[in-house]
RNA sequence: CGCGGGGUGGAGCAGUCAGGUAGCUCGCCGGGCUCAUAACCCGGAGGUCGCAGGUUCAAAUCCUGCCCCCGCUACCA
């Protein structure tokens, strides 16, 4: 048996969640899920991100502490979202937890004490509004900030400094050395040659700040957020069990599913800071595209936020997370659409699945009284479900949610074939093919029963819907990938649609 | 300027790393079936793979140059 740590991005609190947040969320529950179903020990990893400055003036709007401030939109939007989108994350971490605050205290000043970080002062031009400091290109000919029309004024700041410098070397072994350290490839060459055009130091604290995780050799200052968040991923394992430490057992099975604007964060940032306070550098981090609405970047200010809760409300869950892992290779830029979800919708799942399960429980309900009896044989299905298992699990080692999916619907659409080929509403005209009748439906059921195996991780409402509507057991082990599996049963009924007919008019407000 | 992604039948994509009859889903046209959520199955039309050269017996796939779209350049999945 193997364990597997996967995170997700800790997103900001000062937002709504949007498909883009669910896209990440949804795509890892499905890697993690179909690890279970193998056998592997796992934990599975979310949050959120509070110490941002920013959250101060919110608040302050708001006319809350800081703290009641976050605790309201962690508990109105954020942790009830993994359970919204039916995600199985073992913990979830809040970045004002004690718990992390304590063990970032404590990372950072390994870093300290090894020696990496140093004391220098950091001047620059400042926007009050951005709260952070600009570059020349980042503002107008006349010194203003292009998003508050501000002028920026010129600040000088005492901070900690972090030598990131002294990294790239080993950065560019740990490149070297793991080629699958970053993926897709092209995101390893990215990494890569950022490292290689040379690193330059960065300012791991912010001084004045009175919201935030205090340095601990000089209170005055709080350790820069994003320092803070990256170090969630390590902190989680120190307190997420009460009296355990998980660090050594997930520590190095650690990998992170992260969107491309991060993807400096991680693969640059995250490891040196790692090898400076002494730790290994995790596993492996996968780096997703954007899903991308008529053309443009999903984002707030331009107004064309999908929300995936109204979508849930609609469609179901399912839906929604079927529509994620199949809409566009994952690594890539995709679009999406409510159309093209509708129709998915109605093509993929409706259609070919869903239907699927109505004709094969009809014509057992009908043609025999509800009894599925055992029948296997030497169905000319068997080596495609054999081997069904296999492929799946290899192309979700790649990440390759969408690939996978496309398999599992090439049995979906064979044994659809397969019924028409067969056509068991001919062979129960005649009494003399009854076996043959018996074998269709068992090859039918049998069929929709490790379809409903292998669908689970993406579908994990639906999956034991199809099993319970064949009298199948609720098992979900991967061995069950496989022909012939299916026990006799009875008591089959023709069920209710799988996925309904939704009307577009009134799927989306 | 630099770096990265993309340009394949009407639409959305795979195939490019390991060259060898251009593949998938949808749409369109025609046919079949009647178990099923007006669902399912079969057949057909339609592309020479952004442009121009080159290498090769053979290139969407390798090389060179060019054009167009998108993203990144150090806080927003």
């Amino acid at each position: 048996m193997s364990r597997y740590y996967l995170t997700t991005p800790i997103y900001y609190v000062n937002s709504t969640p949007h498909i883009g947040h669910a896209y990440t969320t949804i795509a890892a529950d499905i890697l993690v899920r179909h690890h279970r179903q193998r056998g592997d020990e796992t934990f599975f990893l979310t949050g959120t991100d509070e110490n941002a400055s920013k959250n101060v003036r919110a608040a302050e709007e708001a006319g809350v502490e800081p703290k009641a401030y976050v605790d309201r939109l962690v508990e109105e939007y954020w942790r009830p979202l993994p359970g919204r989108l039916a995600v199985s994350n073992d913990f979830f971490i809040r970045t004002t937890d004690e718990g992390h605050r304590r063990f970032v205290q404590q990372f950072v000043q390994r870093i300290h004490d090894n020696g990496h970080i140093y004391e220098d002062t950091y001047a620059g031009l400042y926007c009050v509004g951005c709260e952070e400091f600009k570059t020349d290109d980042q503002l107008t000919p006349e010194g203003l900030c292009p998003i508050h029309e501000l002028k920026a004024e010129w600040i000088e700041e005492r901070n900690w400094f972090f030598r990131l410098s002294a990294f790239q070397e080993r950065l560019l072994r740990l490149y070297d050395e793991r080629r699958d350290f970053v993926l897709p490839d092209f995101r390893y060459n990215e990494a890569r040659s950022f490292i290689a055009g040379g690193l330059r130091d960065f300012s791991l604290s912010r001084a004045g700040q009175p919201w935030g995780i205090p340095v601990p050799w000089d209170p005055e200052q709080v350790v820069y957020v994003w320092v803070d968040a990256l170090i969630n991923y390590l902190s989680a394992l120190t307190y997420a069990r009460p009296g355990e430490d998980l660090r050594e057992a997930f520590w190095p099975e650690a990998r992170h599913l992260i969107g491309k604007d991060i993807l400096r964060f991680h693969c640059v940032f995250w490891p040196a800071l790692l090898l400076a306070a002494g730790y290994e550098v995790p596993k492996q981090i996968f780096v997703h595209g954007f899903l991308v609405l008529d053309e443009q970047k999903i984002s707030k200010s331009r107004g064309n936020v999908i929300e995936p809760l109204e979508l849930v409300d609609s469609y179901g869950i399912d839906a929604l997370r079927f529509y994620i892992a199949r809409v566009t290779r994952f690594g890539q830029d995709g679009n999406v659409g409510l159309d093209d979800f509708h129709e998915r919708y109605e093509r993929e799942l409706a259609n070919d699945l869903g239907n699927l399960l109505s004709r094969t429980t009809a014509m057992i309900a009908r043609y025999r009284d509800g009894r599925l009896p055992l029948a296997p044989w030497d169905s000319p299905l068997r080596g495609e479900l054999d081997q069904l298992g296999a492929l799946v699990a290899a192309r979700l080692d790649a990440y390759a949610l969408s690939d996978a999916l496309e398999a599992i619907w090439s049995v979906v659409r064979s044994l659809n074939r397969y019924a028409e080929e067969h056509a068991p509403w001919q062979l129960a005209k005649d009494e003399s093919r009854a076996e043959e009748l018996d074998r269709t439906l068992y090859d039918l059921a049998d069929g929709l029963r490790a379809v409903a195996i292998v669908l689970s991780a993406y579908l994990p409402e639906s999956a034991p819907r199809i099993l319970a509507a064949l009298g199948q057991p609720d098992e979900l082990g991967w061995e069950g990938v496989a022909y012939g599996r299916a026990r006799a049963a009875a008591g089959i009924a023709a069920v209710e649609p799988l996925f309904p007919r939704v009307e577009l008019e009134t799927a989306v407000a």
